[in-house]
DNA sequence: GTCTATATCGGGATAGAC
DNA sequence: GTCTATCCCGATATAGAC
């Protein structure tokens, strides 16, 4: 009874979340759609918040049967198509109030931001992700840029997904335009690093990511 | 009187906004420190986010004679470093609150995010000064690229602010690094930018910025 | 441990008297 | 233009039923 109940809050929070938006959305409203009292709501999330941490990890979850199956695509460019809609297609509900966990993105110092060092062990994971579509593709990496090119397109993806939950044009149109026009860019860019000419853009790539890090 | 009041309410807001964060501060104790009722705030702004927006907007027309000095440098890494440079001098006292607001800035339908309509007027005026800079230090820009390039390069100080913005590393210096470094990448993408045979590369560039307009 | 009910507080925002 | 009183909501706390 005790996991039910805070899985209809959790229900209630979200049907809620996406019909008003998320500030909109008050506590009372969340418990009495869910029957119960407000209090218990409290009981079970420490903050309005913390509801949509549990939506976060919830996702992770469930989304990582989707993203294994991405990695069946024979070209880099294929994968990381597959991998960034997988992402829409289970985000798609929730996608006009993500905005409100997006909302704390820029700042690393916040638990709620994918840049940050709560979410560490889900980025490295992703990492990983890309590391090995890399890898089984046989995509050619300039050797010299290989430590910094899975963080590169990590954060490449991460900027497609925020344009994702701000685009407001039919079915997001503008998002799936972006991503197949983008994605020719970065392949080029890739073929185009492996230049031995161009040696010292790579350097200062190094240097950037390097920096980026702290 | 009246407009004094305003500008009493203003700056105790941003008093503080420095000393205790934005979230922190109360529109009741705004008002104490202004010394005016907590009413009267709300008539001469809409909201607390109203406060901010009005600080934006004087911060644009005092930032102007710095912005206008940077335009003095013979080279565009030149204007540009000297431009976002400009910037850091003058948020400086104001970085650690400008943390705050930027959870905001993301979303393009927030008033205070700088990407929205509520500050066009602001961004308009940025593009001019990077359009002046480039045709002014004589850079050389591919014909077929001219009408992007002020907004992909103001895109790219954007960067550099919210990068500034987080940078807890002593008197930025992580910041003042990437700004250097950053600046090499840009001036040799542009250069590379120029050879014919990127033709392609610069019509992709072109769809990619025209679908991020809208 | 799970759940309800209720009282209370702090803070953004509003209405209306003057 | 200015102030006072008030509303609403997020959040905390607590007493008590089962």
């Amino acid at each position: 009874m005790a996991d039910d109940k805070r899985t209809r809050i959790l229900e209630a929070a979200l049907d809620l979340f996406r019909e008003r938006g998320f500030p909109e959305s008050t506590m009372r409203e969340i418990a009495t759609r869910a029957g119960v009292a407000s209090g218990l709501a409290y009981y079970y999330f420490d903050s309005k918040d913390a509801i949509v941490l549990a939506f976060y990890h919830r996702a992770k979850d469930e989304l990582a049967p989707a993203i294994e199956a991405a990695q069946a695509g024979k070209t880099l460019p294929a994968r990381l198509k597959a991998m960034i809609e997988a992402r829409f297609e289970y985000f798609k509900p929730n996608r006009r109030f993500l905005g409100a966990l997006m909302s704390h993105a820029a700042d690393p110092s916040s638990p709620l931001s994918p840049f940050g060092a709560g979410s560490q062990d889900i980025r490295e994971a992703e990492y990983a992700n890309i590391t090995r579509a890399l890898r089984e593709t046989k995509t050619a990496v300039p050797k010299d840029l290989e430590a910094q090119m899975p963080k590169i397109l990590w954060i490449y993806m991460m900027g497609l997904m925020l344009f994702w939950i701000y685009d407001h044009s039919k079915n997001q149109q503008r998002t799936h335009a972006l991503i197949d026009k983008s994605l020719g860019l970065v392949v080029a860019l890739l073929k185009l690093s492996n230049v031995p000419l161009l040696r010292p853009a790579r350097r200062t790539v190094q240097e950037i990511v390097a920096i980026m890090e702290g």
